[in-house]
DNA sequence: GACTCGTGGTT
DNA sequence: TAACCAAGAGT
């Protein structure tokens, strides 16, 4: 007599084990896990966006000492935010950052707001960064989705190389469907799925040998077959815009007062493209044009 | 959906 | 070495 197949609710349920066991022997020890307030933890997913967590941890820990909560934000200037935001990139996110925490003084008492739907209104906050923040600072029940969630259960579950290029319903509705009933669990398997992509299931060598997941894994199972999807465009960097108005914020940000536009030149190469790259930072609020050409970190 | 937006480590 | 890629969001 061959034994029945498991049902999908028994896989789940071994999954569910497997993985929360798992977390629990290999989580790293991040400052942003157990003891930290909801605006530790908002700001650490914030710096993580498109960030590795190792240049995100010394911006982290200077961020929360200088402020300490929201309001403490909110009072500064948000060229001050900018400036603290060093090289960690996508200084937009420190202007966004400033924008939430005086929604947060002006409007929920300055504390950061405790349902998704809150967190989402707040700027700079998405899908992912709402149910994260619910989730980890919260305690609540929460379908967190982000690159190494998609990675792992595009692998594991669907057993494809790589997610889709963008987030698709199926991918949400799949992560839905995983996350444990009990919101405490559920927080902590959200946060060991996305672990598990991190360090085991990555996106360029996975190390499949240490994998809990090795003998359920579809991926595996189908041979580990290669990405099939579209091509991913590359990112140029060298002349690009990108590259320029990085430049121009990082001469700001070293300045102690306004600087000219003919220092600013020194952002590249190309003229009109650095005094384009300027409008463009000045459209974006990240840089306060004043009278005679010079500029400075928004205040 | 396709594009844009920084930065630096890894391969 | 150039390409890849890292806890996305906004337009």
């Amino acid at each position: 007599m061959p034994s029945p197949a498991p049902t999908s609710a028994a896989r789940t349920a071994v999954l569910h084990t497997t993985l929360l066991e798992w977390y629990a022997a290999n989580a790293r020890d991040l400052p942003w896990r157990g003891e930290c307030t909801p605006w530790g933890v908002f700001l650490s997913e914030v710096m993580s966006h498109q960030t590795p967590v190792a240049r995100v941890e010394p911006i982290w820990r200077q961020w929360l000492e200088r402020w300490p909560t929201p309001t403490h934000l909110a009072d500064d200037s948000p060229g001050e935010g900018v400036r603290a935001w060093g090289r960690l990139g996508y200084p937009r996110r420190a202007l966004r950052l400033h924008e939430a925490a005086t929604v947060m003084r002006d409007d929920f008492g300055g504390q950061v707001p405790r349902s998704e739907a809150d967190l989402l209104a707040l700027p700079g906050v998405g899908p992912y960064t709402a149910a994260a923040v619910a989730a980890f600072a919260y305690g609540l029940r929460t379908t967190v989705v982000d690159t190494n969630i998609r990675r792992v259960l595009a692998r594991a579950i669907e057993g494809k190389a790589l997610a889709a290029p963008a987030v698709t319903r199926a991918e949400m509705d799949l992560a839905a469907s995983l996350v444990p009933d009990d919101p405490a669990t559920a927080a902590v398997w959200n946060v060991a799925v996305m672990e598990l992509g991190a360090l085991v299931c990555t996106a360029r060598l996975p190390r499949c040998g240490d994998c809990p997941l090795l003998d359920q894994c579809a991926w595996v199972a189908a041979g580990q077959p290669t990405y099939a999807g579209p091509a991913r465009r590359s990112q140029a960097w060298h002349g690009t815009d990108r590259q320029v108005r990085g430049a121009i914020v990082q001469l700001l940000r070293e300045a102690p007062g306004p600087v000219t536009r003919r220092a600013l030149e020194a952002a590249g190469e190309d003229a009109p493209q650095v005094d384009r790259c300027i409008d463009s930072l000045v459209a974006d609020g990240l840089v306060e044009p004043l009278a005679r050409n010079r500029f400075r970190l928004p205040r």
